[in-house]
Parts: structure tokens; sequence; C-alpha cells
DNA sequence: TATGAATGAGCATTCATTCAT
DNA sequence: AATGAATGAATGCTCATTCAT
């Protein structure tokens, strides 16, 4: 009787340790003999339950992405513009996993560049992340007035987490969580919360 | 007597070949007799010239680098907070020329996940931005005083030029320039300019 | 389940191949290629189980300097001095396969030259050979006092081995087994035998 | 007026250069562009003067060659066998110049198993080294009559010298030069000399 | 189902050689 | 005569992929 094995499970779990391979060596440097190596498992099993190298790149992205869309739907029934900014900073690389994610996230941009089924997948995941912001925005007590609609604020969250978040996962020695948090802000409040926390003292 | 060459003309004539390479393919799928190829050399003038793979690889990014160094340093001398904010959005990737730079750019991010060395001279390349970009703030008229120090708004334009120009250069059909201009702006101008402009209404 | 191989076994296959062409071609002629078509494998199979090139030339060494040890085993249990020398005289080149391995040793001396690491392991078997000789020598009977001590004579019978090897080696043509026997008699019999056998006559 | 170059002294001295970097290199680490600069000249030198690859490597190994015989050549004159051992002893790696001709000998040992021409042309230097000393052995005083005759001893004097400094140039730090001559008298003496000097005491 | 042995295409790299000047 | 720029053949090495068991 032959075992019986929960194919998505397993999936799952090779699909992360691809991830754990890709934070360490990049995305090119990856080899599936590797990913084997990291889930205690061969090569064959590798390719057998996620198919050729590239099926493997597309686990690993989507296994990040999930847990990136995770993260934003967490925001969802905390009220306030503060809790929002609290929320997103909250994806900040502040720890080693955040930070591993981050590398990862940011090798597949890297890999967009000269793949375009990656750039594809790549924007259908931002498309899910603008619409999850923009939903979460829409619902925000608004005492006067944004000066930009949700849409547009959702990306420019997504802009100012990204640029944030990139720089400091590549220096990571540089960037410390209260920095991280501190510029991040720096960027949010002007678009989330009243004039009074804005650049310019009035 | 044999022809003489000016190898540093050579030499930044292949580097730049290797640019426009990476931009196509990304950082993994650059092959040394692409770089040649692109130049009308043949491989062995691109190892004779550049070096190694690897030192193609870095000899292209100090490229890149110098671009856009070149570029903040086009700031000086101009005067308003209008204008570092112009200047600034005339880094974004909105034309084949800046959007090329931009992948390659990203791709070298991606590079630098599995790649110390690549990380160091990454880092080294953003010091130096960062300086450029500080030193022109303190130059700024500054009427009504700046929430921020000038270093950290230097970081602060950088994550949110980085931010944006990262989207829009993965996805260039949906990030036409004044759409790439209005957000960068909607970043900028918070930092920059009095609280008139920033998001909310008084 | 896949086919289980022997891998120490398929080594020395593997190092056996790398030694016969190495006998042809000489050490820098080897090529991974001709090893892997050697031994009815491919390149691929050669890196698997040696390693680099150079492990393979170190693995080829090692299966060599194994040769030889075993030669100078079986000189154990031997009593008189005539014995050792004629164990002695059955390591010479006398035939295909003991030409093939001199062939081999003096290509080893070559790269030597010139490669740290090889000199290192050379001296490593010649200080095995010479322990193996010296205790060899220290278990003769010994009639009338030998003028030099158990690791000279090792060594004594070393040098003359391989400058008779080596000569005959390299010219077969000229160097049928009676003569090379008869040279190294000649040069063996002062060292290991009461005076009436030297060169000159009383 | 074209420069008047000295053809056969260039050539020396070319061919010198590639000696040198043979003894540090081993025969196939030899690259022409090494040797030009170890002569202080260019690549295109090298070739001009010497011809292709195959053509440097001879004219290092005669230039080898000739030095060997031109210390064969010095023994001439000098009478007794006790005199001929010196002249012998004096061929023994014992210092850098003769450690760096034996590593540059013993490499062409090494080449000549995988090259025909090598081969002969080893032969044909080795022969000259037997005669020449065959006539000097026959203008020997001989007290009481030799056991072999003189191209015999010439063939045992070659190969005790070649196996005592094979071992010698590639140990260098455990022989130095009063280990190399005892040892080398050690095997000379029986040879050359009245029975009491043998090994075994009467 | 799962393994890992074997393959071979693909690419970087090294240098001898050529030749225009 | 002498240079050194340019070439490209040769080959080591890496891995994704396949498949027999």
């Amino acid at each position: 009787m032959p075992k019986i094995v929960d194919h998505s499970l397993k999936r799952r779990e090779l699909a992360r340790a691809a991830l754990s391979v890709i934070g360490d060596t990049g995305l090119d440097g990856l080899r599936l003999a590797d990913v084997g190596k990291a889930a205690g498992a061969t090569t064959g099993s590798v390719t057998h339950y996620l198919g050729d190298k590239n099926a493997v790149l597309m686990a690993a992205l989507d296994e990040v992405a999930d847990t990136i869309a995770g993260n934003f739907q967490h925001l969802k029934g905390r009220g306030t513009p503060e809790d929002l900014i609290d929320g997103i900073c909250n994806n900040l690389p502040t720890d080693d996993a955040k930070r591993r994610d981050w590398r990862v996230w940011i090798a597949y941009w890297g890999g967009a560049v000269g793949d375009r089924q990656l750039a594809d997948r790549h924007q259908e995941h931002y498309d899910r992340f603008r619409r999850d912001l923009a939903d979460h925005i829409r619902r925000l007590p608004d005492p006067g007035g944004r000066a930009h609609p949700p849409e547009m604020i959702a990306d420019l969250i997504i802009s100012s987490l990204d640029g944030v978040g990139t720089r400091a996962a590549l220096e990571p020695d540089h960037w410390p969580p209260d920095r991280q948090h501190a510029h991040l802000r720096a960027l949010l409040e002007p678009l989330l919360l009243p004039a009074k926390t804005t650049a310019f003292a009035s």
C-alpha cells in the first residue's frame, strides 16, 4: 500500500524551503538540489511536487506574496488612520523573517527584469495589494477629506513601503526598526493624517 | 607598430553594451558573448578589457550609478524646492533610456540579495546619492522650516523615488510619465513644500 | 527506487581510467572528457564522483601510489637480501602495465614542479615508501653489518629504483627487462650483499 | 635604418627566460606572455625569435641540456675516480640555480610522457651524456679492474644522479647539500672505488 | 511514490596565434 | 623589427532534467 502524502502540504513545505534558499543566495543562486536539501528531501522530490525550475520559482513567489497579502488582510477591522499606518509599518523588514521575505521579494523584482512571465505574475500580485489597500482606505473615517482618491493613496502607500523596505532590507546594519518606522511614517502621515503632522510647521 | 587603443574608452563602450544586455535579459541572463555581440566585439575582447564576468557586472553597475549620480549633480544651482522636485521627477523611468537604466538598477538589487560584494557596492552608491542630495537640500531657501533634517529628507526622497520608479519600471504599460510624476510629487511635496499642498485640506 | 551504486568502487574505476589517460597523454594532456570515455562514462559522471579536475588528478595519483606501496608490501615475509633485491627489481617498468604506472608517476614529478599541493602529496607518498622499506631492511638477517643505517639504505634503494626506472620508462626500446635488472642489481648489491659482489674485483 | 639585433643572443636570452618560468610554474604552466614578461619583452617578440609554443619549449630544453652537458665537460682533465665522483656530485641540486635546472629537467620528463617529440629529444640528450661520461671513465686509471664496462658505468652514474637529484629537487627542505652528497657517494663509490669503501665491512 | 544516477547542453575562461601598423 | 590588439578554439565545470528502479 503506497504511502499517502498530503500533496498541497508537501508543496508548501518545499516552496518554503525554496524561499529560504532564495533569501540566502538570490534568485539565480537557486539550485534545485539545495531546495531539496533545505527541505530534507531529494532533488527528485522537488521536481516531483513542484515541477521544473520555473515552477519552483513561481511556487516560492506565490508563497511570499501570500504572506504579504496576509499582512494586509490583518489590517481589516482596525479603524483609524493611525492603525493603518501602524499596520503598514508592520510590514517593514524589522526582523529576520521579514527581512528574508523582503530579500526574496527584491530578488523577484530583479528576475522580472529579464523574465516576462515573472513580470506578469508580479503585476497581478501588485494589483491585488492595491485592491485590498484601497478597500481598506475607503472604510476609514474621513474627517476633512483627503487630497487623493483611495486607489492612488493605495499606490502611494505601496511605493513608500517598497522604497523604505528595499533600502532597509539591503542595508540591514544601517536601518534598525525605529529608523525604518520613522521614515515610513514621515512619508505616510502627510497622506493619511490631518495637516498638523506635515513637514512644514505653520 | 600596432594599433593603439584608448583603454578607458573601450571599457566604457563595453560596459554600456553590458548595460544594454542586462536591461533586456536581467542580471543572470547576461552572457559575455552577448556583451561582445552588442559592442561589435568578441568574447575575448570583453574579458580582455573588463576582466571576468564579475568584473563586467561591476563595470556595468558603476556605469548606471554614474548616470544616476550625474542626474543628481544636474540639480545643483537650481534654486527652489519646486525645481528640486522637478529635478527628482526627471529621474523617473519616463522614456526608454531611463527605463533601461531602472531595469538594470533593479536587477542589481536582486543580485545584491545573494552577493555580498554587490551589496557593498550598492551601499556605497546610495551613500553617495544621499550625500549629494543632502548637500543640495541644505542650500534650499527655507521659508518656514522643515520637519526633518536634510539627511533624512534625502533618504525620504530616495525611498520615494525608488518606490515609484520600481513600480513604473516593472509595469511600464500602466505608468505613463504623468502618472509617475503625479505620484512622486504626491510624496515629495509634503516633504518640501509649505503645508497648503499636503494631503488634507484644512 | 533508483539504482544504488557503490561510490568507492566507481571512484576507483574512474581513477584507473584517469591513470590510463595520463599514461598516454601526460598530466596536462588529461581531459575530463577522455577520462569519461575511457571509463565508458560521461564528463558529468567524472566530476560527480571525483570532483573537479584537480581532484581527478589526486585520485589518480593516489591510485598509482597505492599500487607501488602494494608492491613494497609484498616484500614482507621474504627473508634474504637476495629476495629483497628481486622484490625491488620487480617494480621496474618491465611490462606494459608497469610501464604505464611509471609514466604516470614521472608525469606527477613534472606536475609537482609547478604545483605545491602535488609536491606535498608526493612527499607524503615517499615518506611512506621509505618507512615501509626501512622496516623491511631492519628485519633482514645481517651477517657482516651494513655500512649505512636502514633509513638511508631505504632512500638509496628508492633513488636507485627511480633512476633506473625513469630512464627505462622513457626509453622503453633501449631497456629490455634484463638490462633493467642488471643495472638495478649493480646499484643494489653493493648496498645489501657482502663485499665479493661489489664493483671491484679484489 | 633598422635596428641590428644579434639573433642568437636574443634567442638564448628568451630561452633562459622560458627556463625560469618553467622552473616556477612547470611545463604546462608556461605561458608565452610570461616568457615575454620575464625577458622584458612582449609576447610577439617571443614568437618572433623562437617560433610557436612548441619551439619555445624545445629551445628551453636545449638550454638546460647544454648546461648539464657543460658540467660533464668540466670533468675532463680531472684524473682520479675521486675527482670524478666530486664532479658528478657537483651536478646535484645544491643551490637555487641548480635546483631550478633540475626542476625544469624533471618537468621535461613529465612532458615526454605525453609528447613523442619531447621523448625523442630527451633520448638524444641522454645518449650524449652517456657518451661523454663513458669517454671520461675510459681515461680513468684502473688499478684493479672494474666489474662493469664503461658504458654501463656511465648509465649507472646517470641513474644514480637522476635518482638522488629528483628526490632532492622535489623535497628541497629535506635534502641539504651534504645529505645529497652522502647519498650519491654511497651509490657511486662501490662503482668507482676499490672494495674497501663498499657497503659491507670485510 | 520516490529516489538519485546519469546525462549533456550551456557558458566562462584561458591563451596561442595572427596581423595590421 | 617589434608591438600588442584581437580572435576564437578548446575545455573545465555546473546543473536542470530525465528515467530506471
